[in-house]
RNA sequence: GGUCUUAUAGCUCAGCUGGUUUAGAGCACCUGCCCUACAAGCAGGGGGUCCUAGGUUCGAAUCCUAGUGGGACCA
């Protein structure tokens, strides 16, 4: 065979695993008589690329898909990109923009032409470089939430739930996001704390009869030459425009004087009506609250039960309107600023303080949110809410970590109306088509609206020319909470032979920033139209962060190109540096290091392999030693199986993948095949090189679900394959029972091994140079004396029943007394000072056990088993004692 | 402000229903080694008042309370 490089280079081996397995279809799959395994991929936005928290997730979702297929389950998992309206309408617009082309001299059409000409063109991207990752998915299923069957299943679902009464329309106070031109979803805004100004105003009293004054303590009156005022603090001056009344806590001894009075809004100088409501925080600013209800979402409450007048005083991009009568198309930014100077000026503002507030965000704009009543569509929670928080509270559909439960039901109890008609043209036409005459019908197609518009006015001439359909378009979110089920068009087609087969999902794996997004109304969805849910488990991985524990981004530049570390590092050693710092739910700290770490790691299966592949077979008896440890790792594999079995079971990934690494490593690499090597030049008995091939095999089909490039190419190469047996379509060895005994003989023999070698360091004695060596206890029963001669150089082991001849090293390993005999090589003084040092320790150790056992409380209360293992410590250290004192008697 | 969560080695974390020696791992660090699988390696080594203060208990890193410092979500 040829020469193998003495560095792994994942380049030459990636591209060319990736396509075989795409050649022969190992990531598709049907229904069939198997146990399906499904998962549904979290579609990335069409037009965006690969970033780290897409490494994390999806390397997490490969090695679920990968280990589920190797246990024999139909592993089925499922791509797609999601349309995310806001985003890729702002980087058309912006595109366009540079291009000289306004949105609004475009018509609908012509723009979602370019729309669909920007999606063609960068859409998919990021599914190429799943690939690269080594992503198992299912490619023939790849879904887009726009495409024909997630569209039908969209439209359809909104029909459904506006005949259930649940999505209805009107006006009601949103968040409008200035730029985008579009109403928000509550969870859409992001709040975020500014140092900003408090603006305190005076607004003085209407024809002042100067009445109203009680005298009664706790009082304030403002007054000056031009009369009584009462104080008002803001942070938005430039909104008093809007200002219809002027609101006091009806327990403000304050304000009491203002009761019934009418005040003038300063600079607007309209006369509005003092009212009295509990709402009002004594405490804040004077007690005064200006009642602005067409800009705050309290203002406008106050503003419904007192049937105040609403002014809404700012243009859909955030500029001054016409209502407003001053300052008409000025920025608001602009006009605080200059409101401010206005008022100065004219004495009506009493002073300015600083002050820290929250200032709600648009998620995708970055833009200063304005609370502004306008026309939308919602849907109602309610009943939702209700129908997703049992099963998760009792653990139907499993949250890992579960702390997230808590947050999950505390925003389904809290819920409000979702808001789901967006002002934008990329995203499902919302299918509501108002008549000539007024009113409007809601239906699937046109031909339908038609229908039930003619029943509706009675006109039975109407033609679809006359319907007008919605303008709006809606939430990005409205088509994603239905993914797990329009994937397999279950909206569709219900109970067509897919949806019966891979629904319910079995695993989600996600960031917990979209848990209400995305998460919650999954489920939802998932119990509203298939009765069921969406998903068993839901995995939330952590967020990706730089070592010092930033959010990796654009302008810090932290972030690093996912594409440039797998060129580096190859895709297994990315996989592995994700995976090593990410235990679910924590934040991870991407180091860097970490997939050198796990380069590094492949280039020791890599060595590994060459070693075992360069030896000569022969046929010949097998070696003692190599019999031993062949039996011996036979058992210690099964431990590990085992527990990453148990890891797995638990969605400890990143455990499981450090077990593998240290039976790998430490077990496999540093202890069997050292354990089994033969003499250099020597050829290998056949019976321990298939065995040790077999435990090769095995540890690969381990690992391949963490690394499945470097593992295919050696599989391929440990013996000639059929051209379909890949190692991802091979099955995981099933744990057998092994025997503990054979692992901690095994453990005490390392720890000899150790020892002697330890002894030859610190004395500069060349591992050449036999040892002979002599034992005392009861726990050494001599089964692997031949691993001990092989791996520390040891001519002879003899029980030390007679004292042993001249000076040697000791030391001590469990119970059992090592001693090598040395001549003259060793110090006797250095000797005792380190035993010496061994019994102070083992005394301390002994005192604190004996006081644990002198306490009568502790024999009555404490568990048998656990008081006879402290009387087990106690005859071991004092055993051990006894032993050294002994021997620091011989060396005197 | 509300709810939740967390504090263990230089870093990232295990430590489960209290008792597995006087607390572990990986990485980093220090000291030796190019000994033909592997210097992307090997052999050794150092390093912790388990945040603080109380409490429960025969026994607390583990359970409870308070404080302090992180983090998340919501308003």
């Amino acid at each position: 065979m040829e020469e193998l490089a003495s560095k792994y280079n994942p380049a030459d081996v990636e591209s060319k695993w990736y396509q075989y397995w795409l050649d022969n279809g190992f990531f598709k799959s049907k229904p069939d008589g198997r146990e399906p395994y499904t998962i549904v991929i979290p579609p990335p936005n069409v037009t965006g690329v690969l970033h780290m928290g897409h490494m994390l997730n999806n390397t997490i979702q490969d090695i679920l898909v990968r280990r589920a297929r190797m246990m024999g389950k139909n592993a089925c998992w499922v791509p797609g990109t999601d349309h995310a309206s806001i985003a890729t309408e702002a980087k058309v617009v912006n595109k366009l923009a540079q291009e000289g082309i306004k949105k609004t001299d475009l018509t609908r059409e012509q723009f979602l032409e370019h729309a669909w000409e920007w999606t063609r063109k960068h859409g998919g991207i990021i599914l190429e470089q799943l690939k690269k990752l080594g992503a198992s998915c299912d490619w023939d299923r790849t879904g887009f939430t726009m495409d024909e069957t997630r569209s039908k299943s969209v439209i359809k679902v909104f029909c459904d739930l506006y005949e259930k009464g649940l999505i209805y329309r009107g006006v009601r106070m949103v968040n409008w996001d200035p730029k985008a031109l579009t109403a928000l979803s509550d969870e859409e805004v992001i709040y975020k704390e500014e140092h900003s100004k408090l603006f305190y105003l005076k607004y003085y009293v209407a024809d002042d009869d100067m009445s109203g004054e009680t005298g009664a303590e706790g009082e304030i009156i403002h007054r000056d030459a031009k009369g009584r005022y009462a104080v008002v603090a803001t942070t938005r001056p430039e909104t008093i425009m809007g200002d219809t009344a002027m609101c006091i806590n009806p327990k403000d001894p304050k304000n009491r004087w203002l009761a019934g009075k009418k005040v003038i809004v300063p600079l607007v100088n309209r006369v509005i009506p003092v009212i009295e409501d509990e709402y009002v925080d004594i405490e804040f600013g004077t007690g005064c609250l200006k009642v602005t209800p067409a800009h705050d979402v309290n203002d406008y409450m106050l503003g419904e039960k007192y049937n105040l007048q609403t002014i809404d005083i700012f243009n859909d991009n955030g500029s001054i309107s016409e209502a407003a009568g001053m300052y008409v198309g000025q920025d608001r930014f602009d006009v605080r600023k200059q409101i401010e100077k206005d008022l100065d000026a004219a004495g009506l503002l009493e002073k300015t303080e600083d002050y820290n507030n929250k200032v709600g965000y648009s998620e995708r704009t970055n833009v200063v949110i304005e609370p502004k009543l306008s026309m939308q569509w919602f849907l109602k929670m309610e009943h939702l809410a209700k129908i997703a928080l049992e099963p998760v509270m009792k653990d139907e559909l499993k949250f890992y970590p579960p702390k997230y439960k808590n947050t999950y039901r505390n925003w389904l109890e809290n819920i409000k109306d979702w808001c789901i008609s967006r002002q934008l043209w990329w995203g499902h036409r919302i299918p509501a088509y108002f008549l000539p005459q007024g009113g409007y019908v809601v239906a699937e197609n046109e031909e339908k609206a038609l229908e039930l518009a003619k029943a509706k006015s009675g006109n039975n001439n109407l033609t679809i020319a006359d319907l007008r359909q919605d303008e709006d378009c809606l939430d990005t979110w409205f088509s994603s909470w239905l993914w797990p089920i329009s994937l397999f068009d279950g909206i569709n087609n219900p109970g067509n032979e897919e949806i019966k087969y891979y629904y319910p999902t079995s695993d989600l794996v996600t960031g917990p920033d979209i848990i209400f997004f995305w998460v919650a109304r999954m489920i939802m969805s998932g119990y509203e139209y298939q009765g069921d849910m969406p998903f068993k488990n839901v995995y939330f991985t952590g967020i990706v962060r730089d070592k010092l524990g930033r959010k990796m981004s654009k302008s810090l530049g932290n972030s690093p190109d996912p594409l440039d570390l797998i060129d580096r590092f190859g895709a297994d050693g990315v996989r592995m540096g994700m995976m090593l710092s990410a235990p679910a739910g924590n934040d991870i700290l991407f180091d860097e290091a970490l997939c050198e770490q796990g380069r590094n790691f492949n280039n020791k299966i890599w060595n590994a392999f060459r070693l075992v592949k360069g030896w000569e077979v022969k046929e010949m008896e097998q070696p003692e030693s190599a019999q031993k440890a062949v039996k011996w790792f036979k058992q210690q594999l099964n431990k590990t199986i085992a527990e990453i079995n148990d890891c797995f079971d638990k969605y400890r990934i990143s455990e499981a993948l450090m077990a593998v690494y240290k039976l790998f490593w430490d077990e496999f690499s540093s202890w069997y095949l050292e354990m089994v090597k033969p003499a250099y030049q020597q050829p290998i008995d056949k019976e321990t090189y298939e065995a040790t091939l077999n435990y090769f095999e095995t540890l690969l089909k381990l690992l391949h679900p963490f690394m499945p490039f470097i593992t295919e190419e050696l599989y391929q190469n440990i013996k000639e394959r059929d051209a379909k047996d890949s190692i991802m379509v091979s099955l995981l060895p099933k744990v057998e029972e092994y025997c503990e005994k054979n692992i901690n003989r095994m453990e005490i023999t390392k720890g000899i091994i150790a020892g002697i070698r330890n002894v030859r360091a610190n004395k500069g004695i060349s591992p050449r140079e036999a040892f002979e060596m002599y034992y005392k206890g009861s726990d050494f029963d001599g089964k692997n004396n031949s691993i001990i001669e092989k791996l520390a150089n040891v001519s002879k082991i003899t029980e030390a029943t007679d004292e042993i001849k001249g000076a040697a090293a000791t030391f001590m390993v469990s119970t059992i007394e090592i001693s090598i005999p040395l001549g003259n090589n060793v110090n006797a003084e250095e000797e005792i000072k380190k035993m010496e040092e061994e019994i102070k320790y083992l005394e301390g150790f002994l005192a604190g056990v004996e006081k644990k056992l002198s306490n009568e409380k502790f024999v009555a209360n404490a568990k048998p088993e656990i008081v006879e293992k402290e009387r087990k410590k106690k005859s071991d250290a004092e055993s051990k004692i006894a032993t050294l004192k002994e021997n620091i008697a011989k060396m005197k």
